[in-house]
DNA sequence: TATAAATATGTCAATACTTACAGGTTTGAT
DNA sequence: ATCAAACCTGTAAGTATTGACATATTTATA
């Protein structure tokens, strides 16, 4: 696949950072689209500057700390535009766990069917919850320029995402508990 | 994580099976949940068995044709049963290249962000297209307690996903256009 | 001034996964 | 009888990813 290098193109196209300030964004910004470790971003970066897609300068942090700064060269930032302008075809579904559960499910007892559905309701609703005050820190819909307005797309869908889990769980739980009463 | 494992497993609890019909089984029932292709099988069937999960024997079809036909244990049916029971927490929101290409969007023309939006509504409606058809192989809501119920419900999830990510994608362009005329 | 938390950078071993390589047999159709 | 498609089983090399190991500095605060 090779994305987590366009991720980090991305992230050094808006500023110059360290691996460490990279591996933060990870944390942050960039949890609903992609994960790293940074265990996996150093080596990353090794490889990147080798390729001279980036390059760094070293810094001292107060007396002898040396901050390697990342930036991007004019190969890297040409890399990246290309990555992003570019049409992907759609990947299979993704992979889930608990589908697999869910869809070994004939197996377990009927009351533990449901547990399973309640537990992860339960989690997925607290998510939601938790995406939906972040939505609030927009106080209206960003320009279509800014950087924010990406973001704000961003978030929307993982909100989407998540009411819409949500509501099959919901779903299946009634009919789990409708057509047990049936039987 | 060794969700491969649970996988296989829960197969060889439906029936015994050759490595073959197991790739067959990812390729199609699986489909929705989890994915693996025969060069990852075979070598983790080799490891199942080595733990004592599995176990096969071989049978002749044809003249000389060897093929292993793998079952389960009883310590790979207790295995997979307390597994299948098992309440997990969720999983960080799911990789996904567009989302991220997405949350890096405005560093693209407008023209390009909307084209890639349609690019990926137009496949993602197209398979939904095809999830909702696999639906209408269901006359009515299987009884809770058959294996068809809990492929029911994995695909009502396959088909609510699908609904949510067209959703997204078509407000996301709404929002993209409306806004791109009072520029 | 002690100390905890945050900053900072890396490696290593193990597992997971993909793509390509590599070979053979059986079955059904023409 | 030939041929293609489906059946069948593996390995190897390379990339991706995680979790643990390893270490050191700086900054804020009590």
């Amino acid at each position: 696949m090779g994305v987590l290098k366009y991720a980090i193109l991305g992230l050094l196209h808006q500023k110059s950072m360290t691996g460490y300030e990279i591996t933060k964004e990870f944390e942050t910004t960039l949890l609903q689209s992609w994960r790293a470790k940074h265990s996996q971003i150093y080596p990353k970066l090794k490889s990147l500057t080798e390729k001279d897609l980036v390059k760094y300068e070293v810094q001292i942090s107060g007396n002898v700390l040396e901050k390697k700064v990342y930036s991007l060269t004019e190969k890297g930032e040409k890399d990246f535009l290309n990555w992003a302008s570019k049409l992907d075809e759609i990947k299979p579904s993704e992979k889930s766990e608990f589908k697999l559960k869910l869809f070994f499910s004939y197996c377990i007892k009927p009351q533990e069917r449901i547990a399973i559905l309640k537990h992860q309701h339960t989690q997925h609703s607290y998510r939601l919850l938790k995406l939906k005050n972040d939505l609030q820190k927009f106080s209206a819909i960003p320009p279509t320029d800014e950087k924010e307005f990406s973001d704000y797309l961003v978030l929307l869908g993982a909100i989407m995402n998540e009411e819409s889990i949500c509501n099959w769980l919901e779903t299946s739980i009634k009919l789990c508990k409708e057509r047990e009463n049936k039987i």
